[in-house]
Order: C-alpha cells, then sequence, then structure tokens
DNA sequence: TGTATCGTACGAAAAATATCGTACCTTTAA
DNA sequence: TTAAAGGTACGATATTTTTCGTACGATACA
C-alpha cells in the first residue's frame, strides 16, 4: 500500500472529504444527516455515501465524533484556520516553491481578483505597519 | 463514466501530472526520458509510468507533442502562468470563496511565510500604486 | 547483419477515492 | 407492541489515478 502523508504527517484531505469540512466550517459541529442534506443542495450524493466519507474523515484523524447520543455529531479535529494554513502551505510549497510573493503576484494580476480586494489588501499590509 | 471537468471546462491536472509539467516548466519542452530521469531525482518511478502519464496529458490536451523524430518531445500546452492561474483561482474559490484578500491573511499570517517575503509583497503593492 | 540499446504503444494490474446496498439497531407514534 | 422512520456499520462495487509489463519498431555499432 502507498501511504498518502504529507512531509507534515498529516493526512490529506480528498476534494470530496474537503467539501464536507467546508460545511463543518460553516454550520459547525453536525450530523450526517445535517452534512448529507447541504452537499445535496449542490449535487446529488447518497445518505451512506456521505456517512462513509466522515467515517473515514474520522478514521483519519480528520474528524472526531460524539457517539454519545444516537445521532452522532462530527467535529472537525482542527480549527478551519490551521487545516486551511496546512493546505495553503502545501500550495505555495507546490506551486510556487514556497515563495508567497510569487502568488501574490499571480493574485493581483487575475483580473477575476476585484479591484475591491485589491484595495483590501492594501489596507491589510498598511494596517500590519 | 463521471467526468471530471472543472467550471471552466479545463481539464484539471492530477498530483501527478503537475510533477511532471512542473519538470517542463523548469527545464522546456523534454523527452520522456529527461522528464523521468529529473522524476528519480525526487522519487522512484518507472519510464513506462512517465510515458504513460505525458500521453494521458497528451489526450487531455494539457500537453502536446513534437513526433518528428524519434524521440518525441513534449511541450505544455498552455503557458506555466496561465495554468497556474487557473490552479490558483480554483483554490481561492475552494477554500476562500474567492476572497483574495483572505487567502493573503493567512499568507501574512503564516510563520513560514518570512518577512522577507512580506516585506517582497508590500514592495510589490506599492509599486503597483 | 545481427544484437544490444533506446524509443513508443498499449492493455492490464494496483492503488487510491468515491459511491452505494443491505443488514441491523433505536426511537417514535399509532 | 409493532411497524415505520431514521440512525450506524460495513462489505462490495465503481471510478479515477497511478504504475508497470510486454510487445515491438528504430538506431547504433561491433
Amino acid at each position: 500500500m502507498k501511504s498518502n502523508q504529507t512531509e507534515n504527517n498529516l493526512p490529506e484531505p480528498t476534494k470530496a472529504e474537503l467539501e464536507i469540512l467546508q460545511v463543518l466550517w460553516e454550520f459547525g459541529p453536525s450530523t450526517v444527516r445535517f452534512v448529507n442534506d447541504k452537499l445535496n443542495e449542490q449535487r446529488e450524493v447518497n445518505y451512506t455515501s456521505t456517512l462513509k466519507q466522515m467515517q473515514i474523515l474520522t478514521e483519519k484523524g480528520i474528524l472526531k465524533r460524539d457517539e454519545s447520543q444516537m445521532k452522532h455529531i462530527y467535529i472537525p479535529v482542527e480549527a478551519e484556520e490551521k487545516t486551511k494554513v496546512q493546505l495553503l502551505d502545501r500550495f505555495v510549497n507546490t506551486l510556487y516553491k514556497g515563495s508567497a510573493s510569487q502568488l501574490m503576484m499571480q493574485l493581483l494580476g487575475n483580473e477575476k481578483t476585484s479591484k475591491k480586494e485589491i484595495e483590501e489588501i492594501k489596507r491589510l499590509l498598511d494596517s500590519m505597519e
């Protein structure tokens, strides 16, 4: 079996797994039913598929769950920010050899990054003196 | 068959495919042999595996090749920047709901983003008045 | 001119992900 | 007190991605 761990030895959430995490991030600890309903607002997916994914996420240690009730409540182990930072870090390393400023340049050059966004960024930088 | 196209209808390079693209970006149009050698500086991989991947990339339209010689030369169809912009765009949308400034905040907050990087970014912003 | 070397083609196997069917347990309400 | 509704467990299947073995053609050169 080939392992799927990153350098920092953290399991990498897959695409489908990320979808689930996002629901939990947005709405807080939830049941499978809730998450599945949210997912189905976007695309059709079977309840047991979502259940399985969330069980896998739990095995991987990305989620934990409260089993004290029949309806298990799933909770992300790491805070949203922490996980995102890890994913971002990996992204920067992979595509930009770790250069955040290079990534920045592309963000700023990207037409889809609105003037408003750019202003926001500038303000941000100024405010950190 | 479930399709694997993104909203903008561009084939998404997978992880292994990205590795190959990076070699081509760094060293320019290359033979399979060359790419495979480069990959093997990092991890063991069979020549025919790399060949297959590059053939798949060609089918997907991500690479094209010059077959006029026996040693085919593979070339990325899109420029490095363009592809990266697409990947970045997707990343921002997925993780930050399209907010570039939010991504920025994380980059700046990330300890791994050095002071030097931050200075670089500031300079960049200033220079675009 | 034959044989070792280096190339591509391509199907199949292996591995990783994603989805689902079915069994079976609990709760609820008629 | 039982049947319907809703829950979890878990193996099986499907799909996607990755890797590789084998066949076979071209080239080089002894």
